[in-house]
DNA sequence: CTGAAAGCGCTTACAG
DNA sequence: CTGAAAGCGCTTACAG
């Protein structure tokens, strides 16, 4: 009687080079070179090799060949926040130029927590070669001691000694107050993003000197959280300064902020201006549609592949990639309301 | 004279257990123990081996144990889109579930291209424990040969034999239908996601029925593809119809219906009703508000790693989870316009 | 061009 | 409770 079959696919232990040095009459090591540097074995041993790699379905054990080389292919990423919409593409960029190499990305997203994300990048970096931090709210020791056990590349974060990947920050920002500034906006707010993002202390500073050198007065309100909460929760606060326009540190603030304005009955954009940064999904789909600083987060992304992979051949070009920012004109920002009576 | 040190961080190769085992006077194989199974060592001893590693900094190599063992304590994710704001809360539900098992999550785009999604599986199911495929465009028997490799999983797909994830249907798109035949419409637009996605079909079906149960006719109409230029694209050929109410597959070709309508002057909800599936981000910022499907992508990102890991383990539970959906009624919905003159 | 051997860092029967 | 040894699947000097 036969033995009853279960219904599950059976699967069979992977072949191995032992396999194939056996069924083609080779050693294991004449495999090993056979599949690996093509040209060192004669035409037809390898001819004979390949061929009986291909029969038995023949795949390379990653894990072997890592604890041989101490190198596992994979790259990983860690963000402060995934669901933030601008990261989206520069997830794609960087998973695309990762897997064109050859590599997989590994994936952890930190919530914006500190802890979440030292633990994460530490378990990343056990099982990849090198780790990119995005948007890291990490102190700059913390950085430094996790470079101390595999490379590690910061994107829109600068810490001296660590390879970077930022976005260029200045022409946006100089294009957003200009623009502010031709439509007649003299008193303007920036709304913060949090403290431990380096970003946004650039932001801040090129803001502060742009509008100083324009003659404008910027006000800085602090906000809850980078995101569209954050946003809304602050209107009282941006009307309070009587300020006429606000650039907010990103566009989910800037939605909070359309979105706070509206039910506050501030029209925007006749008495309120409204900027924001990156241009991300839905932006333009607003009513009225977002002005705000693009930047190209897919070229940032892959800007930082390329980064960790020269990092981890060891090459010390330390160029740190600039994707260009520009303003988006669209339907926020108006001219400055004529006085009130 | 000193040599020059190079300003590089230094990076010592990693301590291994017979580092460990000298200091301590043990052997390699009593500090496996220590570590792994505690309690099976004598309390001092293993006192002073974790005293041991601690000094040393020890980590454990994951590659030389999956060698060991056959499992790499990663789970991979392909997914047909990335840039589909769908996916983002089933990604993050994903990442969470699976860093609190202490493994990590491996991630590949397929850009919702067929070819692009069987490499990338191929790829990652080498370096990974299983497979989870997330609106997979493969065919069945793709899938199912994936399957001889390693465990995987489908997510809101159902292929024999292979453990699902999927979100749950007839609910949401019974309140849907029933919402809009309660509101007049009795002849609507079902406008289809791609023919290759499983819960296009299902919504298809399911629409089709329930319309049929309560008198309404449905016209199937064809998108270029699941996105926002779909939607926009499809706007004359949902007119020309005649009908009062169009569901879309998802949201993004909702929010590309709801753009080309302002375009064409086709006013949403007066003249057309408009309910699209998933509760992306922004459909509660459009003006109109978008009402939609929504699904706990969420929930089905947990559930797809609870299903395999439980793969992976072996068990044969195929209890395929089904997060709930529910209408969400905003402001595109309307009841239908009183016959024209 | 090809083979025999050692080793990557761990785990696990097998003895004691 | 602990040690010596073999083995996971591959790569790479070292010989020939």
């Amino acid at each position: 009687m036969g033995v009853p079959m279960t219904e599950r696919t059976r699967r069979p232990s992977a072949p191995t080079i032992y396999d194939i040095a056996e069924k083609a009459g080779v050693a294991a090591s004449t495999v090993s070179r056979a599949l690996n540097k093509p040209g060192r074995i004669s035409t037809e041993t390898e001819a004979r090799i390949r061929a009986a790699a291909d029969e038995l379905g023949y795949r390379l054990n990653p894990m072997a060949r890592s604890l041989q080389s101490g190198l596992t292919g994979n790259l990983a990423l860690v963000m402060s926040d995934m669901t933030n919409p601008v990261y989206f593409d520069l997830v794609r960029g960087a998973e695309r130029v990762t897997a064109d190499a050859g590599c997989t990305l590994l994936f952890a997203d930190s919530q914006e927590n500190v802890d979440i994300e030292l633990d994460a990048a530490q378990r990343l970096l056990r099982v990849a070669d090198g780790l990119m931090l995005v948007g890291s709210r990490l102190s700059d020791e913390q950085i430094l001691s996790l470079s101390a056990l595999k490379p590690v590349v910061t994107v829109n974060r600068l810490v001296d000694g660590i390879p970077a990947a930022t976005a260029e920050v200045e022409v946006g920002v100089h294009q957003a107050v200009r623009h502010l500034h031709e439509l007649g906006h003299r008193d303007i707010v920036y709304l913060e993003g949090p403290s431990a993002s380096w970003m946004n202390g650039r932001r801040h500073e090129v803001i502060a000197a742009d509008a100083a050198a324009l003659g404008m007065t910027v006000t800085f309100l602090d906000s809850d959280g980078p995101t569209i909460e954050g946003g809304h929760a602050a209107v009282p606060r941006v009307v309070a300064t009587g300020a006429t326009a606000v650039i907010a540190f990103n566009d989910l603030l800037a939605f909070g902020l359309l979105q706070g304005s509206r039910e506050a009955g501030v029209d925007v954009p006749v008495s309120l201006s409204v900027v924001g940064f990156d241009d991300i999904f839905g932006a333009n789909l607003l009513t009225p549609p977002l002005t705000t600083v693009r930047s190209h987060m897919r070229n940032l992304g892959e800007a930082a592949v390329l980064a960790l992979r020269n990092a981890i051949a060891g090459e010390d070009e330390r160029e740190t990639e600039r994707p260009a920012t520009e303003l988006i004109v669209r339907g926020t920002t108006g001219p400055v309301a004529p006085a009130g009576p």
